[in-house]
DNA sequence: ATTTACAAACAGTTTGGTCTGTATGTTAAT
DNA sequence: ATTAACATACAGACCAAACTGTTTGTAAAT
């Protein structure tokens, strides 16, 4: 019953927006009553709260199988395709954006979304660190670390999710990623 | 009056949201009756569209007045600091990216989004041609053009937008703005 | 005299949160 | 073994507030 409803308020993040997300229309399209909502979850922030955390969470189990079964074989190519996959063929950034931008307007979902940021940009550091050697200090003469490239990366993808949210269509997006990637070549190359 | 009452929606869009700019907070805001706001803007969307397009329009005119008093020396060093100017010593990026934002879910509102969107990357790419050579063909042997690194670029600071909205901290973003600008260097060396 | 600019009340809906009620346990006492 | 006390999970009505859009009214200007 928790996870209808928190599966229901995903999906209505995804079509309608965090705003546009009401408390009424979640237990509409969970079969649940208001009753049972409130009981499980007091207020609208809490719901919305928890339906993301649940989403970061599962995506992190996802991820550790992933890691855990490929073991020793991770490029760096793996690395951004794995990227880009998390981003466009999942809505999770897609979710994620809405609430920092719902966030910037509201305190409390702010301290939220600041903690579970930077766990998931650590968490992106931990997995590019199995793709490349030991020491991920500095990468080139201009003072990178690969920490700054992967930081660079996602605020690019972030980026992108925000235009794709109007203009649908992704093959320029595709392409221009890849030429990302090949920029970045010069500066992770001796890593992978 | 009109003035007033689009001045007053781009405050609340800033302080508030997009969600939470209600035409009644903007008539307080405003001094404005709600019967005048009606008047002049019959329905709620069509006064925020009206206040986005005039902020990009005074925007325009700003980088107009700008451009014609440089008119010579305009190096791409200058058109980066340009574009960080625009994007965090103004509020315009981030009204933009609430806009987008809120139009994936309202497809009236993506309408207009997409063509203003349109309008002002072609914009960039115009001033980013006055800090080029003239033609704007491809860069470097990745295939890579002006134009692309531009897109690239735009797409970065609206994910760091909507970063900035949560940590508001700039020090690093800044830093890696630099960085990310030193990383195009070769593709760009040659032109300025 | 008719259009324009503004004012203000109103209607209808939607919102989030509260409140009361009920059914199903579960524990503890006798 | 039965009863009393309490907790949990749900249902649904209710409410005050906020919202948008409409409508009616008024004053000024051309």
């Amino acid at each position: 019953m928790r996870a209808r409803l928190l599966d229901a308020t995903l999906e209505l993040i995804i079509e309608q927006g965090w705003s546009n997300t009401s408390t009424q229309k979640i237990c509409q399209r969970a079969g649940v009553s208001r009753g049972a909502q409130t009981h499980h979850f007091p207020t609208r922030e809490s719901l919305l709260i928890a339906s993301v955390r649940e989403m970061v969470n599962r995506h992190q189990r996802h991820i550790d199988e992933q890691l855990d079964q490929s073991e020793v074989k991770f490029t760096l190519e793996d690395f951004f395709a794995f990227l880009w996959d998390a981003t466009f063929n999942d809505d999770l950034l897609t979710i994620w954006v809405e609430a920092m931008v719902a966030a910037r307007s509201d305190a409390g979902l702010a301290t939220v979304v600041r903690d579970t940021d930077k766990i998931a940009i650590t968490a992106m550091r931990n997995i590019a660190s199995r793709s490349t050697s030991k020491t991920p200090a500095v990468v080139d003469e201009l003072g990178a670390t690969v920490a700054d490239l992967i930081e660079l990366t996602i605020y690019l993808l972030r980026g992108m999710v925000v235009q794709a949210g109007v203009h649908k269509a992704g093959a320029d997006r595709r392409r221009l990623f890849e030429l990302w990637r090949n920029l970045l070549g010069p500066s992770l190359r001796g890593f992978s």
